[in-house]
DNA sequence: ATAAAAATTAAACAATCGTTTAATTTAAAC
DNA sequence: GTTTAAATTAAACGATTGTTTAATTTTTAT
C-alpha cells in the first residue's frame, strides 16, 4: 500500500490519474462539486473507489488537482498575433473570437469555475486565475492602446468592463442554453455550436467594435 | 401531527414559511443546492429540522417552493415606461438600467437560479421562467422597433442576443465579485454596490446604445 | 527468479444526509 | 373550559457520503 501524499504542483499527472481528472470534469460541470460522489466517478472512470483517495488524497483535493491540470488552458495566446500586419480593428475580431473559442472548449472547467469562485463554500486558491485573468486582460489593453494610437478608437474606453461584455455574454448564452436552442431553432448540439462560432461570436464583435469605434 | 401536503402553486405562504424560505434562498445562493443540508437551514433560521418536511415536503420541494415564492419578482415591469414621452433612446437606456436593478435586487435567486437550469441533477419547471425570459425581451423588442420605425436604430439587430450582453455583462461581473472588487478599488459592498448603478449601467447602455444606432 | 514497490480491490468505518416517528406544546373553535 | 387542530420538538430511521483498512494482485527492479 502506497500512498500519493505529495502535493501536485506540476501536473505530473499519469494516464490513469487523467483519465479519474476528466471523468470529474465532466461529473462536476454537470452537477456540482457537492452533487457529485466520488462513487459516480469511480463507476464512470471504471476504477475502485479508493483510488480517488489513492491519487489525489481526498475529494477536495481531486478538485485542486483538476483546477491545477487546467489551469495552463485558461491562458489565451495571442503573442503571435502581434506580430502578424494586421489592423487594430482586425486584431480586435480575432482577439475576441479566439478568446470566445478557447473558454468554449474548456466549458466544462469554466462551468466549475463559475461555480466554486462565487460560491462560499470552498476557497480556491485564486491567486493563480487572478493572474491569467490579468495576463488575458493586458492583451486587449495593448490592442485597444495600438487602436488609440492609430487614432481609430475612442479614448474614454473602460477597458476592464470589455471583458464581462465578452465573456458574460457567451456564459449567459450558455447557461440559457435549452432556452437559446429553441429561441433560434438550434436542433441539435452542432448547430448550437456552430451558432456559438459565427453569430454569438460575430455579434460580440459587432457590438465590441461599436462601442470603441471613433 | 398534521402535514401540509399539498403543492404551493399560490404562493400562499405564511410567515414562518418565509423565514425558511428566506433562508434557504440565501444558503442555496452561497453554497449551492446540494452544498447546503436542512439542519443549516434550520439552525440558522432557528426552527426545528422537521419543520421543513412538515411545510415543504421536501428539500427539493422546498426549492420549488422557493421558486414559485420568487418567481413573480423576476418579470420587469415597465408597462408605464411606454406611456411616457420619451425617446427610443431614453427608453431603451431605461429598460437596461431597471433590468440590472431588477436582477440586482434578486441576485440570490438569479444565483440560484443559474446554477439550477444549467445543472443536469435536478429539472425544474422551466417553463415559468421561459415566459417571464420571454415576456421581458417582448418588452426590448418593442422599444427596438419603436427606434426602428422613427429610423433611429439599425434594422439589421439580433435583438435576442443583446438580453446576454446586457444580462451576461452584469452577471459575469458579479461571479469574480473579489477579482473586480480588486481590480476597480472598491473597498466595501456599498462602493461595490455603487459602481454596479453607475459605472456598469452606464457601460451596458452605451455599448447597446452603440450597436443599435444608425 | 526473487524481492520490493506500486496498484488495485472489497469491506468496513464513522459522519452526515434527508426524512419520518411519536409525543408534546400551543393555538383555535365552540 | 373543553375539544380539536396545528405547530413544534427530540429522537430515531435507513441511506449515502468521503475515507481508511488490510489483503491481494500487478508491475518494476535487480
Amino acid at each position: 500500500m502506497y500512498r500519493y501524499l505529495f502535493p501536485m504542483q506540476h501536473s505530473e499527472f499519469n494516464d490513469k490519474q487523467i483519465q479519474i481528472l476528466q471523468v470529474a470534469e465532466k461529473l462536476f460541470a454537470e452537477k456540482g462539486f457537492d452533487g457529485t460522489s466520488i462513487r459516480e466517478i469511480s463507476k464512470i472512470a471504471t476504477i475502485n473507489i479508493a483510488m480517488v483517495s489513492y491519487y489525489f488524497g481526498s475529494k477536495e483535493k481531486l478538485l485542486e488537482s483538476l483546477v491545477i491540470f487546467r489551469t495552463s488552458d485558461l491562458k489565451i495566446k495571442l503573442e503571435n498575433l502581434f506580430e502578424e500586419t494586421l489592423s487594430p480593428f482586425e486584431k480586435l475580431a480575432k482577439f475576441i473570437q479566439f478568446y470566445i473559442e478557447k473558454v468554449n472548449d474548456h466549458k466544462n472547467m469554466h462551468q466549475i469555475l463559475n461555480f466554486e469562485t462565487s460560491s462560499k463554500k470552498r476557497v480556491l486558491d485564486s491567486d493563480v486565475f487572478t493572474a491569467v485573468k490579468k495576463a488575458n486582460l493586458d492583451i486587449l489593453k495593448n490592442i485597444i492602446q495600438e487602436g488609440k494610437d492609430a487614432n481609430l478608437f475612442k479614448n474614454d474606453i473602460n477597458i476592464e468592463l470589455l471583458i464581462p461584455t465578452i465573456l458574460g455574454t457567451y456564459f449567459h448564452f450558455n447557461m440559457n442554453k435549452s432556452y437559446n436552442q429553441e429561441l433560434f431553432g438550434l436542433k441539435n448540439e452542432s448547430e448550437y455550436d456552430n451558432f456559438i462560432k459565427k453569430n454569438l461570436t460575430n455579434h460580440v464583435q459587432q457590438t465590441i467594435k461599436a462601442l470603441i469605434k471613433k
